[in-house]
DNA sequence: CGAATCCTCAACCATATGGTTGAGGATAGC
DNA sequence: GCTATCCTCAACCATATGGTTGAGGATTCG
């Protein structure tokens, strides 16, 4: 029942430091060297190394040995899946698509689905909530 | 210089666990205790709480104290955050590699290898990226 | 060749995570 | 009042994370 995701793991967990989506940030903009990933970071390059193979693991970077460097693109393949995993909750921050929209600052999309919140087919034992009436 | 996104850190964090995306799944079909929370995860009680603490650490539950019962409602505002990370990525797996390419560094040639950066004072060129500041 | 460069590896350290158990505070129910 | 229930807290443990330094492999350059 607990279905396991320990890709959906790796993502997010690769998300969840600066330095990392700092580096993504900077791959998006083109392919750079470990050293170059590292140069910005106030750490060690050894340090950055590892954070490079966080990313690597969970498969959002791609590396090719060139020599004595390594060249490292992003893979944003991976990111699909959290964004994926994420959409489901849009419609419960419906009640809030102003902050939305104040964060993205894109045009909003148009209606995806269903912008309702909750009153799907998916009731998994919605428990009576206790304490809902007291 | 690398600017800092606790709340990002926090939010990518807490997803980076199942069992709290699990939580997160069932909360979205109405509020529950940290008791229901619990009950289906293989683990006790007060690991559970823990996990329950570190999405309201990172906002994404709201706890009502219902007399003994710790009432816990979704929060997902904070989600939409994480969406707007994630969504600059988007041009990059929506099949426009070709924007990749563009973005890629000056030499055209589609090996990324090609990104060789000077031999010895590299000049990363550093496109307009989100937030970009070193 | 020899030296500089790029990067990984291994060892080490401090702290965080994720889990357990046991104690116990606060309520609810009898 | 007494007890059962719900949940947190504290202590503890194992392992993971995030950082350091030092050694050194592999290339590239002079």
């Amino acid at each position: 029942m607990v279905e396991d995701s320990p890709e959906l793991d790796a993502v997010f967990h690769a998300l969840a430091h600066d330095a990392r989506r700092e580096m993504l940030r900077r791959l998006a903009t083109g392919a750079l060297t470990v050293g170059q990933l590292a140069e910005p970071l106030l750490m060690s390059l050894a340090a950055a190394s590892k954070h490079v193979k966080v990313l690597e693991n969970a498969g959002l970077v791609e590396r090719t040995v060139m020599g004595r460097r390594h060249v490292c693109r992003l893979r944003s393949a991976p990111l699909a899946g959290a964004v994926a995993w994420l959409r489901f909750y849009e419609r419960f921050w419906d009640e809030r698509i102003d902050a939305l929209e104040r964060v993205l600052d894109r045009p909003p999309a148009p209606d995806p689905a269903q912008a309702r919140p909750g009153t799907s087919d998916e009731t998994p034992s919605r428990s009576p909530a206790p304490g809902e009436a007291s």
